[in-house]
DNA sequence: CTAGTGGTGTACAGATTTGTATACTTTAGA
DNA sequence: TCTAAAGTATACAAATCTGTACACCACTAG
């Protein structure tokens, strides 16, 4: 299946191209090249630029979730330690040499909120991010898990930004603290 | 002083547009177009795109700055009620019709973090608005000011990202509370 | 009143952008 | 083995991007 490969190569590529400098400032012609494939493939494969960003972002999605769902349920010692692993997962993708901010804010930030088909894709990851926290507090028994949810992400796209923004780790150590007594209260 | 109106009036045009899109989703000929002014005059102010982009970011963070500081200022009350009107600060911002997030975290998004002249103006604009909190939390005898300032911030820029995804008014609510008890903690 | 500064309008250079056309080669599977 | 799909290489079209050139006008301060 040579040819699958050379489509995850692209998609691949493009993420990454994406992830360090936005969407309008990464041309088709260099995802090609850094693909080691021929522009004419890539539209083939996917159309349009448009068409490319969209596969991207909901494969992005989907493994992004996959792998949390997994480090998160491997996880044991109840909600409080499965809550908190989430926290792990970000300070994890905050530590690698590569990290420059989230994509889905980037995209957010590029094609004017959420009324694009682009937007909505965003929108829908971090809805998607909330409630699968929400669904984890709510199987413990939590008190309200969807504020609860709601609470921890404030605190997870702001440890984003300000990882990004040079306060390094700092962010999230403070943000996992105040989590933590965030659970507890509803856990109680 | 017609001369510097227009001067104005290109750094306003080009501080919408780029909150609207982006850095890279916007050309100069369009912000040219906008002001009502020629490419010419906007090249003969500014230098380049970027030498633009530098004075539109100084200047929105020093606006941002001292509209805040005036607001803030303005609470009786101590240092509750003067750190929850940061909140209700970005309370009113997100209400705007216009609101698509935050232009420096635009910047960093867009130009592959603080390595670069402009990365580095988003990221002193997000530490100086992380400094003012600690400043009014030390005037006020409370606590680990900074570690307040940092978890204040984080929540804030989270609530950024929410308001922006869909959340609207929820995000700066939640957040608004759980400062509150951070707050309380610090000032006991 | 005159010199300098700032602004106008238009045209253009050169690079880069998205997307396509043509003609050829490789690969995968029945 | 033969066919259809997928990939290559190169060139190109058309728009757009940043930035500049040239010639001219308007205003204001010394």
């Amino acid at each position: 299946m040579r040819n699958s490969e050379k489509r995850e190569s692209i998609l691949k590529t493009a993420n990454d191209l994406f992830e360090r400098s936005g969407f309008n400032g990464i041309g088709v012609d260099l995802i090609a090249k850094e693909s080691k494939v021929t522009k004419r493939t890539l539209y083939k494969h996917f159309g349009s630029k448009e068409g490319l960003i969209k596969e991207v972002l909901l494969k992005h999605h989907s493994e992004m979730m996959e792998s949390t769902r997994a480090r998160i349920l491997a996880v044991e010692g109840g909600a409080k330690a499965r809550l908190l692993a989430c926290f792990e997962v970000y300070r994890t993708w905050f530590g690698k040499s590569n990290f420059n901010g989230c994509i889905f804010i980037k995209t957010l930030n590029e094609f004017a909120g959420c009324s694009t088909a682009l937007g909505q894709i965003a929108q829908d990851a971090k809805d998607g991010m909330r409630a699968f926290i929400a669904e984890i507090a709510t199987e413990y028994g939590a008190k309200g898990p969807e504020k609860l949810a709601l609470e921890l992400q404030l605190l997870l796209e702001g440890s984003i930004i300000l990882a990004q923004s040079g306060s390094g780790l700092a962010a999230i150590e403070a943000s996992l603290e105040v989590a933590e007594d965030l659970i507890d209260r509803a856990l109680a």
